[in-house]
DNA sequence: TTTATGGCTGTCA
DNA sequence: ATGACAGCCATAA
């Protein structure tokens, strides 16, 4: 690859994301400048390398889950991260977006 | 080139 | 609540 340079703004919104909110990839998407393009975040944070400084835990999807993915590794970890981030998941494993959705042009 | 598959989402039944 | 579908488009084969 030549580099994942078309994703830098993508990333340079997630690590706007404050600790102890979160962000759906949708809104992701839209923050970037780029409006239906969800998937193409969800891929932008797949390709992150391990131990990189975006909080790609900090996206879920618009339900307020932890998506599933290829591999299941990542997906306990992001649990994880987030509950030490102060976040509560309920007993379906999905957190309230009302309460910890990061709002970036209102109260943060 | 075409097909298939994603860390998605809104709509409809 | 669940399931099916259509958009969306970068990657991989």
């Amino acid at each position: 690859m030549l580099s994942g340079r078309k994703y830098e703004l993508i990333y340079a919104v997630v690590m706007d994301i404050p600790v102890g909110r979160v962000a759906t990839y949708g809104q992701t998407a839209d923050l970037a400048g780029l409006p239906r393009r969800a998937r193409m975040v969800g891929f932008a944070l797949k390709q992150l390398p391990a131990g990189s400084v975006v909080p790609w835990h900090r996206v879920v999807n618009s339900r307020g889950e932890i998506s599933e993915r290829r591999r299941p590794d990542s997906q306990f970890e992001q649990q994880v991260l987030l509950e030490d981030e102060g976040i509560r998941f309920n007993r379906h494993h999905r957190i309230s977006l009302a309460k910890y959705q990061w709002q970036p042009s209102g109260r943060g």
